[in-house]
DNA sequence: CTATTGTTAATGGTAAAACCATTATAATGA
DNA sequence: TCATTATAATGGTTTTACCATTAACAATAG
């Protein structure tokens, strides 16, 4: 018997079909992105239902981030774009559960990052590695505006991030790496007052392993990124500790 | 300025105030996992709310896979378990929707599969192992008991891969390894009718990937898994364009 | 003519009351 | 004792009515 990855068949649930019709028509491109669904009422009629019951599928929908429903006239269900945005949610979720913590989460980063800057390595283009330079460029700049920069210094740090994923060429990683970065930001935050030292020395980081990525050598792209990220959390790690002591 | 991660405050939503209320009690442990919160026309009192906008809360929850709604008496919302099956769906949307592609998951699985193996490796205690030898005897006993065991095989073949996540002691990834799994099957196991040289290959992978977890060769590990999954992938591939030829 | 201001109608958000469908439990009967 | 049936708790659905928001248009003032 073959895993079927069914789910029990909820008895009839009249709005889980109108979620499952829609849903379909959405996924498979029928309704495109922008598109607005026909109002409330009418679709009540099309689908032979009260309002109250089509309004929780369309709840559903909406948490689904299948559609954004927009108020006023000329509001209504609008088809969004496909995004991973989900996964930063369920993630946060986890971890608010104290299902992972964030030293998994950390853990996970190290393993994502790795595997992706090993790809960039394999698949960036000339103009890939310009962007990437030029990206370098503007971290040394701001490395260098006093503590003003510092917060610009750490935007282009995670830019630098998300552009390797996107040379990766696997738009998974990118989600899944949006979602990691949310998540550790929306933790660590509170603590980001990075030093000169730890400034500089992510800066070193940076320039490695884009010089890695643009000789095209995997393994040393892949480990060094391994190590850059290891060192962020550790560092994350030690200044929680020192704010709140015991927790 | 800091990104925040707000998202646009939509307008007084009832419904999602009251989500929220109930969210926070659960993801806080106030309301354990199996317990039940009060009737539909109970909370309606408690927030002082008509009974379908609370309905609405109640679609969003479940939805998020907090809660579980039974019919009938002693029905009602049940709390669940954290867990990460929004994951799976997630991804199977980004299938669906052609935003990623079944290469894009595979070779995400290489990579998760690879740093799975390799922290294994790190922290497999004794008798960690003595369980993935028990597996792999049942799997070598399966390869030998003609066609009728391969469906076993293949069954065995992934609770090998389970197993190894959860060795490696990150719940993140044994949720994230799920998720792909269950995509990965969804859309393979039409194709899924494996050859006696093909079980045969697969048995010698396993066998030499928890050899290398057993002596604690970290890299042995993590790459004999990638290469074990991309084996796989790239059988899986071909399968399917002797099936759909031009699709 | 242009800009501001008010009006209007489309559309989502909420409320309340009634009824149907399902199901665990208790009562009943063989 | 065991099977059957009745009961009541609870979610699922419908209907009707009204409120709140907002884009578009019209009216007015300058």
């Amino acid at each position: 018997m073959k895993p079927m990855n069914f789910k029990k068949a909820k008895q009839n649930r009249i709005f889980q079909d109108v979620v499952d019709q829609i849903q379909v028509e959405i996924l498979d491109g029928r309704i495109a992105p922008g598109e607005r669904l026909p109002a409330e009422r009418e679709l009540c009629e099309m689908f032979q239902t009260s309002r109250g019951t089509l309004r929780e599928a369309l709840r559903i929908l909406e948490q689904k981030s299948l559609i954004d429903i927009r108020l006023g006239v000329n509001g209504g269900a609008y088809v969004k774009d496909a995004n991973g945005e989900l996964m930063a949610e369920n993630l946060a979720m986890l971890i608010r559960s104290q299902t992972i913590s964030l030293a998994h989460l950390a853990e996970f980063r190290e393993g994502v990052e790795g595997s992706v800057a090993g790809l960039a390595a394999q698949r960036a283009s000339s103009a890939d590695i310009k962007i990437l330079y030029s990206f370098l460029a503007k971290a040394d700049h701001f490395r260098n505006s006093g503590t003003d920069g510092w917060n610009n210094f750490v935007r282009i740090d995670e830019k630098i991030h998300t552009e390797i994923a996107r040379i990766a060429g696997n738009p998974l990683y990118v989600f899944i790496l949006n979602s990691v970065h949310d998540n550790i930001q929306r933790y660590y935050d509170k603590f980001l007052s990075v030093g000169k030292e730890e400034i500089e020395e992510n800066y070193r980081d940076l320039r490695l392993i884009i010089e890695a990525i643009k000789n095209a050598e995997v393994e040393l792209a892949s480990s060094r990124a391994i190590k850059h990220v290891r060192k962020f959390s550790r560092y994350m790690e030690q200044k929680k500790r020192k704010v709140i002591p015991i927790q």
